[in-house]
Formats: structure tokens, C-alpha cells, sequence
DNA sequence: CTGATCTAAAGCCATGATAGCCTCCTGATT
DNA sequence: AATCAGGAGGCTATCATGGCTTTAGATCAG
């Protein structure tokens, strides 16, 4: 799976925030999105960190975005909740493990990485902007 | 992920079976690509149900290619390994938790389905051939 | 200024999929 | 019949995913 429930959570949660004046309290969202509070919670602190949205602590406190629709691309909201890069493949860490080490077998990696970049070009260019007018 | 390692190791394979004018043992392959034996023969036994590979028993039995190399397309060999067609995302099963009821945010799905279709485009249209050739 | 309350932040568990292992069964060759 | 190699199934460890609980910090009433 390249995009898991946490991401998916995280779209939905930014389209909602797209469309309110003001912070949202991550239990209203919740509520919203008939998603589980405490996981949420922890899909919009990352997304907090990564400059996506801004929080505010304590009353009438919550969650809006930090950027322009236009500015926060599908890439970013992805890299941000799942901690990295959305990845196609995961080359063997270990060196002695990588086959690719063999010359007769190294041939399979052009099409992964071909494959890779395809990938994050379309959701680097997506913004949430685009979404939102579909 | 949306290559596993069981794809991995059957594209390898392959691409040494491709190489082979005889049938190779599941236990020569494994040598070759230091992977545990057991892993790779189940995974070379999918590989027959689909009739991407033969397999012969007994003496001097093994597998090999069962079609052209420009007939085997990557698609094929990883819905065989993986049991299912290579999903960047999978929707809530139950309809009271998909989201997408909610007029308001039903809008994700599109471009997902969009890069789908571009994923499964890319990997139909990739032949074994292609990628020997690189 | 103080503390009570509200909300985000951080850390901690449970479940399920992935990766790898082992054993017995079936069919082919000699 | 004996042996060799694939077929089939279950078993275990590990790790990511998903969800819950406790901690830290901001606001506001008094």
C-alpha cells in the first residue's frame, strides 16, 4: 500500500480545514470524519510540524492550515504523515543481502526507479488546490 | 510498499531463468540470489499457477519460463506473487467507514484512481524482455 | 497571580500483514 | 522400488499500522 489510512486521513482532514474560517479542534474533525480522535490527533501533529497546518493550544484552540491550497502538494502531505518518501521498492539494507550486487541481476532497479518517478512527480505536482476543484 | 520482497525475488528470477536453456532447480536459484529456499520455491510455485513459469518433477525437474519474455509483463508477475493487483490504495470496506459518503470530501478519490491507472499502465506495458534489455 | 480547564503533544500497546522456516505429500524419472 | 524435485500447508518472528492513555502547555475566571 503507497498510501495508507493515516494519509488518507490527512487529506480529508485538510479538505475540511480548506474550508473553515477559523481553527478546527481535532475532535471536531473526528467527529466529522468518523475517524477515531486519538489517531487523528497524531496525523495533525505531523502535519503540524511539517508547516502544513498550525496549532493552537488551549481554548477555542485547533488546527488551520499554514498555507495557500495551492502550496501544500500531495508529496508533501504524504512525506509528512508516513515519515518518508512514499516508496515503490525498498532496495535490502545490507550490502551482502542486495543482490543487485551480482551483475548479472542489477537489471531490475532502472524500471523501479523509472517507475518511482513517475509516481512522485504526480503527487508532487497534485496540490490540494487541484483536489478541491475535481 | 507496493513491491514486496516475494516480487523482488521473482523478478530475479525470472531474469536468470530468462538466461537458462534448461530448467532450473527452486534450490539453484536461491543459491544464486541468497535467498532463503523455502521463501523462493513458494513463491516460483505462484509463479506456475500462473503459467508465467513450468515446473518439472523429479530428476533433472526445475522451472522454466513457460512463455516469450516479451509475453511476461510485470503486472502479471506481481499479481501472481502478491495474490492481488499492485493497489496504492485500498478504500474502507464498510460503507458506514468510507468517508467518501460524505458529499464534502468525496473528492480524493479521483486523482488516486487516476495515478492507479497510470501504475498499472506502466507495469501492464513493462515486459521481462524490456527490462533485460535496459 | 493562581489554578482550573481546555486542547495539542508525546509516549505506549494491540493487531495484522510480511518475510522466512519446516514438514509432509505427490508425481516423475531411473 | 528408490530417489529426486516440486506442491501444499501450517508455524514463527518481526515490523508497520492503527488506536488508546498520559503529559505538557495555553487560556481565562476569579
Amino acid at each position: 500500500m503507497l498510501i495508507t489510512k493515516a494519509s488518507e486521513y490527512a487529506i480529508l482532514s485538510l479538505i475540511i480545514l480548506s474550508k473553515s474560517a477559523n481553527p478546527l479542534r481535532s475532535e471536531t474533525l473526528s467527529n466529522d470524519l468518523q475517524i477515531p480522535k486519538s489517531f487523528l490527533a497524531k496525523i495533525l501533529q505531523s502535519l503540524a510540524k511539517s508547516d502544513i497546518l498550525k496549532s493552537y493550544k488551549g481554548v477555542n484552540g485547533g488546527f488551520s492550515l499554514a498555507k495557500d491550497t495551492k502550496d501544500i502538494s500531495m508529496l508533501d502531505v504524504i512525506k509528512s504523515v508516513e515519515g518518508k518518501t512514499p516508496a515503490v521498492f525498498e532496495c535490502s539494507p545490507s550490502i551482502k543481502e542486495c543482490p543487485s550486487n551480482k551483475a548479472h541481476i542489477c537489471s531490475i532497479w532502472p524500471f523501479l526507479n523509472k517507475l518511482q518517478g513517475k509516481i512522485d512527480i504526480f503527487l508532487g505536482e497534485l496540490s490540494l488546490a487541484d483536489i478541491l476543484e475535481e
